[in-house]
DNA sequence: CAGGATCCTATACGATACTG
DNA sequence: CAGTATCGTATAGGATCCTG
């Protein structure tokens, strides 16, 4: 038996499709910056997050917005206002994700000092 | 002085900064799931890395190693044999995403759990 | 074995304008 | 304010075949 079919590569194979289906919900260039956004502030609007996330237009911040709430990342409440107000906040499953979101936060500032220079 | 311009906003916005900067070297659909295979096991070769990663192309798994390898996260190791070997291995700068690869590998399990069902 | 070359499609993303 | 609609480009990614 080698290292392909004993219990070490089948936990090895689990865990490949774990971090895959992470990604299939987190890939992308904005969605880890909107929940950061987020995270940062419990309570956020939408024009907030515009202006939180550099570049992001409102057509992607819209569309992604709805995927995390699919995903059942985030939840939406719009408050009865005029103009309508609309308030994104975490879901608790959301907030799972707040250790990972701080460590790539640490680690985007690390990676800076490595490659432009020390 | 409101919280747009206080010292809480300053540092939000290099928060923000801090974790787009990841997402330029880490985002898309692949560069976690081959990181994460070279973290498993600490040396990994070419074919290996395309069996661990469930749909992967050839194309795209030379491609993203490339830029792995240009943002000094992975290092590459000709072996002299025939027809030769090639060995791909984190570099310190690499092995500093292992915290953030575990936690993904658990978040991913526990996602599909809330999604697919308790 | 470890890719490179080629060709193709899908979709991610951007810009701008518009609306209740 | 919080989006939607429309249009356009760029790039991500897939399939297949080829090579030292």
């Amino acid at each position: 038996m080698n290292c392909h079919t004993n219990d070490f590569g089948k936990e090895h194979k689990k865990e490949m499709r774990a971090v895959q289906d992470s990604m299939d919900v987190l890939s992308g260039k904005w969605k880890i910056p909107i929940l950061s956004s987020m995270c940062y502030y419990n309570q956020r609007r939408f024009s907030d997050i515009l202006n939180d996330i550099d570049g992001i237009s409102n057509r992607m911040l819209s569309k992604e917005l709805k995927e995390l709430e699919i995903n059942q990342l985030v939840k939406r409440k719009v408050l009865d206002t005029h103009p309508v107000t609309v308030q994104y906040q975490l879901t608790e499953h959301g907030k799972s994700l707040k250790t990972i979101i701080n460590n790539l936060t640490d680690w985007g500032i690390a990676h800076r000092k490595v490659i432009i220079g020390k």
